[in-house]
RNA sequence: GUGGCUAUGGUGUAGCGGCAACACGACAGGUUGUGGUCCUGUUAUCUCGGGUUCGAAUCCCGAUAGCCACCCCA
């Protein structure tokens, strides 16, 4: 009388996804591309491990920083050790710095990452728990064309992507000498005007003041108008900094906006920050007689974020007690991988195989086994269905794939030594030698490619 | 963490209190080696648990999950 007991399938964890079939192509190819040209630039491969010290990431990003306080994935070893999931990737890289006494190699060390990094929060549109992030950084040298170069990278990389419409925000956050100040004085502004901020803003206000400046709400963004800016406190040495990339990314032709009011969410930055963005078009209307489709305060022109990178010499400090300058970016690889997709850009060379392996009987599969290794060798993609072996169920297979032509090897060719090569569309099918095949394939293949 | 919306085969949907339907896909076959069409069959305890009712996929409550937004961020 046992009551029958249904077992819940195991679900992938919640925002975590498979990535399948093209889309994994598509975010290969982000991946690579940034590699291919941050390599040209001089940058070399760095692969971190996806567990860290928690240490590593508290004091880096800020020990109020939301993603330090509750979105990181931590867990504790039998041994005690505190362990976390890692929410980004340049405090690694730059742990891997001083561990292995980069400061030793001609300076600035030029680095390039990938990979999975976690953050435990509800998931969204383009957010997820587990999400791709590729990146660079430059470490070991404050001159301005090391934050230029950086964004040299970033732009040509999307744009080898086929992203046609990338915009770059750039601001600077000041540093040391100068900040303090600043946020003072902006602490006394917003104190004034305390009771018309929205209820996020008030929060805000003693969390991370400087985030005070990107507020959507309406009667936040009227109050910034006349906050102080940051552009006008800028000691000397951030001024002409600050100067200097401009001027590199004016030199290079790479288009910019100045954003007097970009932030960004970690505590390490200083100097320059920039995000990077694709700007879409205005939503196209939605159909025809669909009149209640437009909203016209969706008719504007809208932007995905895509990455933001900036300078930070003060973290070389906290992870590596010595003050190390340095600069980096780190891009939404998900982001950018959907975004080429909606945009119908391909995410690969054309491999779509133009030959498919037909099979009959059991002497004929042996032979298919070693007839594709030897086309594997001479580069011909190939597709097969080695475990269906009715004819017409791999004819019906070719069809559907869309494959110009099969070659069936059967029980009488596998005696005879030849090949049948069938053209799918005319229905005219030839018979080859094995030995003249591989030489006559390559030809044939031309007609379609 | 806070809110809104949704939940029917592998996928996309219909049914809105009375036998769960359709399309696509997948798989098998239509007399043993020649495809696309066609035909047949297979593919669902209507997310789960309670309640209302003679009767629930349908109405109500709860759980769970997913999506979207806020916060935050890439």
């Amino acid at each position: 009388m046992a009551k029958p007991i249904k077992k819940e399938p195991v679900m992938s964890v919640k925002g975590m996804h498979d990535i399948m079939f093209d889309d994994v192509h598509y975010v290969e190819r982000v991946m690579k591309e940034v590699r291919r040209v941050a390599e040209f630039y001089g940058f070399q491969p760095i692969t971190t491990p996806h567990l860290e010290k928690t240490e590593l990431f508290e004091r880096p990003l800020g020990e109020e920083s939301d993603v330090v306080e509750k979105q990181m994935y931590n867990l504790r070893t039998r041994g005690g050790d505190k362990l976390s999931l890692r929410p980004e990737g340049t405090a690694s890289v730059m742990r891997a710095y001083f561990e292995h006494g980069m400061q030793s190699l001609p300076q600035p060390v030029k680095l390039v990452y990938g990979g999975s990094f976690f953050r435990h929060e509800t998931p969204q549109q383009g957010r997820f728990r587990e999400f791709r992030q590729v990146g660079v950084e430059i470490i070991g040298d404050d001159d301005a064309i090391n934050d230029a170069i950086s964004i040299r990278v970033l732009f040509s990389a999307l744009q080898g992507l086929g992203l046609k419409d990338i915009v770059i925000n750039v601001n600077s956050l000041g540093d040391r000498v100068c900040r303090p100040a600043f946020r003072k004085e902006l602490l006394a502004y917003y104190k004034r005007h305390f009771n018309q901020l929205c209820k996020d803003c008030k929060q805000r206000f003693k969390d991370n003041p400087l985030r005070l400046l990107d507020c959507k709400e309406e009667t936040c963004v009227a109050l910034r108008k006349d906050a102080p800016q940051m552009m006008d406190h800028l000691c000397e040495v951030c001024k002409k900094h600050f100067s200097e990339v401009l001027e590199y990314l004016d030199e290079m032709g790479i288009p910019y906006f100045l954003d007097v009011h970009l932030v960004r969410g970690f505590d390490y930055y200083s100097k320059t920050v920039f995000e990077v963005f694709e700007i879409m078009s205005p939503p196209q209307v939605v159909e025809e007689g669909d009149e209640q489709g437009v909203k016209p305060e969706v008719a504007t022109f809208t932007k995905i974020a895509l990455g933001g990178g900036g300078r930070y010499d003060d973290l070389g400090e906290l992870i590596g007690n010595r003050k190390i300058p340095a600069v980096g970016w780190a891009l939404g690889v998900d982001r950018v991988a959907e975004l080429m997709k909606k945009k119908s850009i391909k995410s690969r060379p054309e491999t779509h195989p133009k030959l498919f392996l037909i099979q009959l009987g059991p002497a004929a599969k042996k032979k298919s086994l070693v007839l594709m290794e030897e086309l594997r060798k001479i580069g011909v993609p190939i597709a097969h269905s080695l475990s269906k072996d009715s004819l017409r169920a791999q004819l019906n297979i070719v069809s559907k794939l869309e494959i110009p032509l099969a070659v069936i090897l059967g029980q009488k060719e596998a005696l005879d030594g030849t090949v049948g090569v069938r053209s799918m569309e005319t229905g005219i099918q030839e018979t080859l030698p094995m030995d003249k095949f591989i030489g006559t394939i390559k030809a044939r293949l031309k007609e379609f490619s």
